[in-house]
DNA sequence: TTCTCTAACTTGAACGATCAAATCATGCAT
DNA sequence: ATGCATGATTTGATCGTTCAAGTTAGAGAA
C-alpha cells in the first residue's frame, strides 16, 4: 500500500510552504502562476489526495449529504427512490460531494438520525424525500439551521422556509388524460389514493383539469384506495362495473395501473382478471417503473435524474453563498411514455 | 443550533482529564467504575457524541463503508442491488458504520473510484456486489491490502483469497425444480444465460442436477439469451414449439420469467402473448421482484437482508482482528415463494 | 535615502480525538 | 521504613489541514 502523500509531502518537494500548496489548490488565484503550475505538476507526480478528515477538522465542512434509502415498501414503486439515489450519487461526486445513506421508519425515528449523523459524521446537509402534511422532519432540520432541500414539495406550507424540487404530476396526469382524448377517449375514469395526502390529491387534479378544459366532468368517475396491485384490482372493477361508458383509467401509480390491467384487458384471461370477461379499456400508470416497461403499460416518467441534480444545484447554492440566500424551489414537468397499454 | 460539545467539555464538567472520558467511552476496563459511571452521567446530559473526523485523524478509522449503487441496469431484477444497500446500511448502522455511496460504470471505473475515496474519505472497507470471471476489482483491493467483501463468490478462483457471501443459486433452481415435479411435472425446461456467466451456470446446474436425481436428462430442454423480457419470451416459445411435452420452466431470473409467461399462460390474450394460443405451462422466476409478486409469479428469494448482515459480520470481523485472518466464505441458501404460475 | 504599500509566501496555532509515556496513589512483601 | 508491582488517572504529542497573523522582497512615492 502507497504511504499516503500529505500536503507537507507535496510542499517539501515543491520547494514552498504547506500553506502555499493549500493556496494553489483551494485559492488559485492568490498564488503566483509559475508557483501554482509547479505545485500542481508535484501534486499529480506523487498522487497527492486532500484528507477530508482533516480538512473537516479545520473547515468544519464534511462534504457529505446524507440520503436515507427505503426498504422498497410498496414493492413496485420502490424503484424511484433508488433512481433518485443513483443521480443524487452521480451528479454528488461531480460536484466533489459523496453521499452518506442511512435508514429510519417513521419521522421520529428520522429526526434521531439526523441528530446522530450531525454528532458524529456533520454532514454539510440532507436529502429529503416523500416529503408529506405536517412533515415533522423539516422543522427539525430548519430550527437546527441545517441545509437540506426536499424532493417533494412542502404540502403544509404555501410559502416553504425552505429548498424544495418537485415533479408536477398535476402536468403528469394532465397529459396522460389528453393524450387519452386525443385517441378519441370520451368517459375517462381516475384510480387514486385516498384524499388528503398532497402527491395523491395533485395527481387527481391534473386528471380533473384535462377533462374540465374539454367540458367534461368528473362526478362518478374516481375510486381512492390503497397504494397496492389488489386495491387497485377491485377499484378498477367496482368503477367500470358501474359505468359501463368508460373506457378508458388514468392510475395514481403503476401499483393502482397493474391491478386496473387486471380487470381492463379483455378477453379477461383467467389468471388475471379472476374469469370476469370484460371490454376493452386502455390504462395510464405513474412512475414508469420496470413493471411498466415489461408489461407495455403506458406511464408518466418522472425526471428522476434531473430532480438529483436539480437538488444538488440548490444546496451547493446554498452551502456556498451563505445562509442568507432565499429558499428556491423547483417544479419539473415529468413525461408521457407511450405504451401498448393506451 | 447547540454548540458542539467536545471531550474536553465533559472532562471539565466530570472532573476528569481528556483521556479518561475516551476511556471511558472506548476502554471501559481500565477505569474504575465509579469514575466511568460518573462520565458515562456527564456525557447523556451534555450529550455528547465523538466527532468521527477527529477520530479519524488519530485512529486511522472512518467508520465508513463503500459501496456502489447502480441504475437499474437490468430493470425488472435491479431491485436486488437496493435491497442489498438497504440491509447493509441498516446492520452497519447497528455496527457503529455508515454506507457512503458511490456510482461507477466498468471495473476499471470502479478502481478508479476506489482511489479516489481512498484518498479523500478512507473508507474503512468496500463491499462489491455482483462478481464475475476476471474481477478485476478484487485483485485491486487485494494487491493494496484494502479489506473488502463480496457479495457473490470468487468465479475464478476455487479458493478466494477474500471474504465472500453469495446466496446458492443452484439450490434454489433445484428446489424450484423438485417443486415443480413434486406437481407432477415430468418434462420441465430451463431459460438461462449464455454460458460463461458464473451466475448463470450455477443457476443451470441446480435444475440439471433436480432432474438428475430422478433420472432425468436434459437434451433439448433448455434455451440461452440476453436477460430480457422479450429475449425471454422468444426463447420460451421456441423451447415451447420445439417440444411440445415440456410443461414447466424453471428461469434464470424474474426477467426471462416474466417473457415466459407471456407464452405460457393460455389462453394467450392478444397483448400478452401476441395471440398464439398455447398450452398452459408452469413457469418459476429468480429474485423474487416486486414484478413477481405483482403478477403472481412463483420465484426463487434471496435472503438479502441475511447477506447484508453476513457481509458486514465477515468485515468487522476483518477489520477488529487484524489482517491476518484468514478470509471466510458464507453460501446461504434461497428460498422459494410459491405463487399462482407455478 | 527612507518610507509605505502590495503581492507572494511562510509560520504558528488550532480543530477534537487517541496514543504513548509519565505521574500518582495504594497495597503488600521485605 | 523501603522498595516494588499494580491500578487509576493525567500530560504532552500527534494525525493533516486551513486560518490568522507574520515575514520578505520589490515597486513606487515622498
Amino acid at each position: 500500500m502507497a504511504d499516503k502523500v500529505t500536503i507537507a509531502d507535496v510542499a517539501r518537494a515543491a520547494g514552498v510552504s504547506r500553506q502555499t500548496v493549500s493556496n494553489a489548490l483551494n485559492t488559485p488565484e492568490v498564488v503566483r502562476e509559475e508557483t501554482r503550475r509547479r505545485v500542481l505538476d508535484v501534486v499529480e507526480e506523487l498522487g497527492y489526495r486532500v484528507n477530508q478528515a482533516a480538512r473537516q477538522m479545520r473547515t468544519g465542512r464534511s462534504r457529505l449529504i446524507a440520503a436515507r434509502i427505503d426498504p422498497e415498501q410498496d414493492g413496485i414503486n420502490g424503484s424511484v427512490g433508488d433512481r433518485f439515489l443513483h443521480g443524487l450519487t452521480e451528479t454528488a461526486a461531480r460536484e466533489g460531494y459523496r453521499v452518506l445513506l442511512y435508514t429510519a421508519d417513521g419521522d421520529d425515528a428520522e429526526t434521531a438520525a439526523f441528530d446522530d449523523l450531525l454528532g458524529a459524521y456533520e454532514p454539510d446537509a440532507f436529502v429529503l424525500m416523500a416529503t408529506h402534511h405536517g412533515d415533522r422532519r423539516t422543522s427539525w432540520l430548519a430550527e437546527r439551521g441545517v441545509p437540506f432541500v426536499t424532493f417533494g414539495r412542502a404540502w403544509s406550507e404555501p410559502d416553504a422556509p425552505h429548498c424544495w424540487v418537485d415533479v408536477d404530476g398535476a402536468a403528469g396526469t394532465e397529459a396522460a388524460t389528453r393524450h387519452l382524448l386525443s385517441r378519441g377517449h370520451r368517459r375517462i375514469g381516475f384510480l387514486g389514493w385516498p384524499k388528503g395526502s398532497g402527491v395523491g390529491d395533485d395527481r387527481r387534479e391534473g386528471w380533473r383539469r384535462a377533462l374540465a378544459e374539454v367540458g367534461l366532468g368528473v362526478t362518478g368517475l374516481h375510486r381512492e384506495t390503497e397504494d397496492d396491485v389488489a386495491p387497485g384490482e377491485h377499484a378498477a372493477r367496482d368503477l367500470l362495473d358501474r359505468d359501463p361508458e368508460i373506457t378508458a383509467l388514468v392510475c395514481a401509480s403503476d401499483s393502482l395501473a397493474l391491478g386496473a390491467l387486471h380487470v381492463a384487458r379483455a378477453p379477461g384471461p383467467a389468471w388475471l382478471a379472476g374469469g370476469h370477461p370484460h371490454r376493452p379499456v386502455a390504462v395510464v400508470g405513474f412512475d414508469d417503473t420496470p413493471v411498466a416497461k415489461a408489461i407495455g403499460l403506458t406511464s408518466v416518467r418522472q425526471p428522476l435524474a434531473e430532480v438529483a441534480s436539480s437538488c444538488l444545484r440548490l444546496l451547493t447554492h446554498r452551502l456556498g453563498g451563505g445562509a442568507g440566500a432565499s429558499p428556491q424551489n423547483l417544479l419539473l414537468p415529468p413525461s408521457l411514455v407511450v405504451r401498448a397499454s393506451g
